[in-house]
DNA sequence: CCACTCATGTAAAAAGTTACATGATTCG
DNA sequence: CGAATCATGTAACTTTTTACATGAGTGG
C-alpha cells in the first residue's frame, strides 16, 4: 500500500550530483536521462517544495529578495537516508505501453504499407538515437573522468544503446517480414475499406 | 491538442479480433499482450460504456435479464472505421521510466552489492520472460494456423523476444563491470551505513 | 526590440491504478 | 461447502501532462 512515489526518489537522486534548481533538474533529465527517465515542470517544483517541507532538502534564493529568483536546492541528510532506503528495496517490474507494437498487432486492419511506414520511421528514430549515444559517451569520458558516477552513467548509457541497437534489428527484420506479407497476397484484401474480417466467431 | 486516448483504440483493436466481453479482453492482454500493453478493469468498463454510447460498439447481454449477466461486445463500421483513421496516424515515441537504471544511476549512493541484487534479479526475470515467449510462440503457431493475424503476432513476439535477450546480455555485461566497480576498491565506501560521503561538498 | 533561454509556479484535465462491492458458477 | 474463476462495475485516489501566467536577462 502507501503506492510510492518514484519522482520524489528521481528528484532527491538528482540532488546528490550537487545543490541545483528545478530548472537545472529538468535539463539534466531531458539532457542525461531522457532514455529512462523523465519529469516534467508540473511535477518537478510541487515536489521540491514539498521535499523541503519534509526536511529532506533545503532551499536558497540566489539573488535574494526578487520574486522569480532562481532556488537553489540541496539534499539534506535526511533526505539522502530517504534515498538510500528507497534504493535498497527491490525494483518494481515496468510496465510498457509501446503504440507501435499495439498498431503492428492489429496490422490485418490496415494496409501493410501503413504498418511499413510506422516501422520504418522507429527504426530511423532508433539509428539516430544510436548516434545520440555514441556522442554522449565521448562526452562523459571526456567531461568527468574519474567522477564517481561515471562508471554507472556508462552503464545505464550501455542499457540505451544496447536497446537501440536491438530496435534497429528488428525492425529491419520485421520489414523484412512486412514485404513477404505484401507479396504474398494480402494487399488487396488489406487495401479494403471496412467489410468484416472473414472468421469472426467467439470459441 | 484533445491528447487522444489510446486505451479506446486498445479496446476496438481487441473487438476487431471478435466479439467479447470485457472480461475477455482483459484477458487477452494479460495473456498475450503483457510486454507491449495492459489495461485495467477501471479503464476497460467505463470505456465499453462510452464506445457503445458513441456508436463504435454494440452490446448484448449473454443470459439476458440477469443483473451480472455477461456483455459481449462487438465493433461497428463506425468503429472499425475510428481505428483504422488512429492506424494511420504516426506513432508516438514512447516514454520509458525504468527504475533499474534510475537506481543505478544514482550507484554510488549505495553499496556496488545492492545494484548487483538490482541487476541479478532483472536478468533472471528477463530470462524466464525469454522462455514465456517461447511457449508462447509454439502456441501460437500451433494454435492459429492461417489467421491472418497470425504474421503480425510474431512480429510483436520477435519484439519482446528481442528486448528481452538483449536485456539478458546487458545484464550480464552490467554484472561483470559492478564485480570490476566493487574490485577497484569502492567497496569499503560503499557498504558504509549512511552518513554523508566523502566528498559531498557542492562546487 | 525581438526572440530565445532562463526561471518559477499554478490550475485543470486526463489518464490510470487500486480497492472495494456484488454475485453467479464450477470444481474438488 | 469452500475456493477459485467468471463477471461487472464504481469511487477514491494517485500520478502525470498540458496549458497557462509571469517575468528577467542576453544576443543579434
Amino acid at each position: 500500500m502507501a503506492r510510492q512515489n518514484k519522482s520524489q526518489y528521481a528528484l532527491l537522486g538528482m540532488l546528490t550530483l550537487g545543490a541545483m534548481s528545478g530548472y537545472d533538474i529538468k535539463k539534466l533529465f531531458d539532457n542525461s536521462l531522457r532514455n529512462f527517465w523523465g519529469e516534467s515542470f508540473g511535477q518537478i517544483y510541487p515536489i521540491l517544495r514539498r521535499l523541503v517541507h519534509e526536511g529532506l532538502a533545503t532551499v536558497q534564493k540566489q539573488p535574494e529578495n526578487i520574486r522569480t529568483a532562481r532556488k537553489v536546492y540541496a539534499i539534506t541528510p535526511a533526505g539522502r537516508a530517504a534515498l538510500r532506503a528507497w534504493l535498497q528495496e527491490p525494483v518494481e517490474a515496468p510496465t510498457f505501453r509501446l503504440e507501435l507494437l499495439l498498431k503492428l498487432f492489429f496490422g490485418p486492419e490496415m494496409p501493410v504499407e501503413t504498418s511499413r511506414r510506422h516501422v520504418q520511421r522507429y527504426r530511423d528514430e532508433a539509428a539516430r538515437t544510436l548516434e545520440v549515444y555514441e556522442a554522449l559517451e565521448a562526452r562523459l569520458r571526456g567531461e568527468r573522468p574519474g567522477h564517481a558516477g561515471l562508471a554507472y552513467w556508462l552503464m545505464t548509457l550501455d542499457y540505451g544503446r544496447t536497446y537501440a541497437s536491438g530496435v534497429v534489428d528488428w525492425c529491419e527484420r520485421t520489414l523484412r517480414r512486412l514485404d513477404a506479407q505484401a507479396g504474398a497476397g494480402v494487399l488487396a484484401e488489406a487495401d479494403a475499406p471496412s467489410g468484416a474480417p472473414s472468421g469472426s466467431g467467439r470459441s
